[in-house]
DNA sequence: TTGCAAATTTTGGTCATACCAAAAATACTT
DNA sequence: AAGTATTTTTGGTATGACCAAAATTTGCAA
């Protein structure tokens, strides 16, 4: 009807993913199969299968046959993710994304010096403890660093800010990944994550807050020192 | 070089857009003059059209030609649209959206009670004289209530907040649209934003915050009233 | 000259076919 | 049974063609 008739193979084809016909992990049909079953040409089943591919449905690696991908709310920042990418480009955007990182986590200690469970609790000091295991190991203590601040993202039990973390570190990671690694930042982060963690214990989100805002707006600073003003 | 050579025309492109020689607003060659600019064949210009698309940096409508179109943050999440919207269709995909929605707009009246600047009062009250002035008009009520809520994402002055907002009232749209208007709950409505209002305005945090989460809290259980357990 | 309708050109959407190289599957050898 | 060589499958790309919708030009009448 409105031009595009690789729509309609699109809405089939993502049907059957939501329906479950093709589960999460499967191989999609070949382009030769797709233009047998929809009585269209390659060029359309291509145009399908790229559509599908920016929606994140599938997961399409060149010269590899596309793969189901369940969509989650992850799939959905992912499908985001090459704008983002081109935004973080832009004076100030990176400023701008990892603002929002510092207000959502902060709302997020709040949520845990109110509310975290036992299970919480265990998760958090587990995440703390390896965190400090991995001091002098500067890989191993960027993986336990992440993992902390998961657990924050985990503790309201909506898939929706797991997803939103992944996000983050995801499209940070460049930023991240050119910064220099020291055991004494290790240290001072690792006492940041204490400090935001004995707030928690004590149940007090102002101090929860501030010492999360005080530890990445230290991180920032970090940030700036190796890129300048971005 | 691995193996897609819409890839380099896609660089090509995108680079010409943030430098500027492709300005907002203009119109991508022809498929068939960027065969011969960059000595492909039209599948992979057209290829490349898809994937600008899909980028959000161009804007292509059926039988149009493409339109440039700078991304702003906007264009990332209309791009998770429709995978959200698929996600909404699930239990409990809803509750999770407004939750998230819930936990933001705490932070964000929080933000506003400590650090609401004389323009952003200005803008608040404005917000809020309209809306109580359109409590018999359903329609405009409608768009006054969203007004106001879209001033607080205004006040912290990051352009990912403007773009989240409008992210919500779309992906929340068809469940929002469906709701009943009664001037009743207009009344009650307006009530709950003059107490946020009133908060921020005493520079108070907490009653702001707890202000606002009743008023979610309130209008989540309107939805519920209306759609059953989603 | 100007306004508007008809004719023409441009351009996106689709199809069919063909070739190549990388993967995947199969056959074969050790 | 394991590893290797061979065949088949499959995605990536190129050509060329046709149609219908847009955009453009042309031409005529007011």
């Amino acid at each position: 009807m409105t031009g595009r008739a690789a729509d309609s193979v699109v809405k089939a084809i993502s049907g059957r993913i939501h329906s479950g016909v093709l589960a999460d992990g499967d191989l999609l049909p070949a382009e030769r199969d797709l233009m047998e079953e929809f009585g269209i040409s390659r060029t359309v089943a291509r145009e399908a299968v790229r559509i599908l591919a920016s929606q994140g449905l599938i997961a399409a690696k060149p010269r590899h046959r596309p793969v189901i991908r369940k969509a989650g709310f992850e799939a959905a920042f992912d499908a985001a993710g090459s704008i983002v990418g081109n935004l973080l480009q832009h004076p100030g955007g990176v400023h701008n994304l990892f603002d929002t990182r510092i207000m959502l986590e902060a709302a997020l200690v709040r949520e845990a010096a109110l509310s975290a469970g036992k299970k919480d609790i265990v998760n958090l000091k587990t995440a703390l403890a390896e965190n400090g295991a991995t001091i002098d190991d500067n890989d191993r203590f960027y993986q336990t660093d992440q993992q902390f601040h998961a657990v924050l993202y985990d503790i309201p039990g909506n898939p929706v800010y797991p997803a939103i973390h992944r996000a983050y570190t995801t499209w940070l990671a460049p930023q991240w990944g050119q910064m220099p690694r020291l055991a004494d930042r290790n240290r001072i982060n690792f006492a940041s994550h204490t400090a935001i963690m004995d707030a928690i214990l004590l149940r007090d989100p102002d101090a929860a807050e501030a010492a999360l805002r005080s530890h990445l707006a230290d991180a920032w600073d970090q940030v700036r020192l190796t890129f300048g003003d971005i």
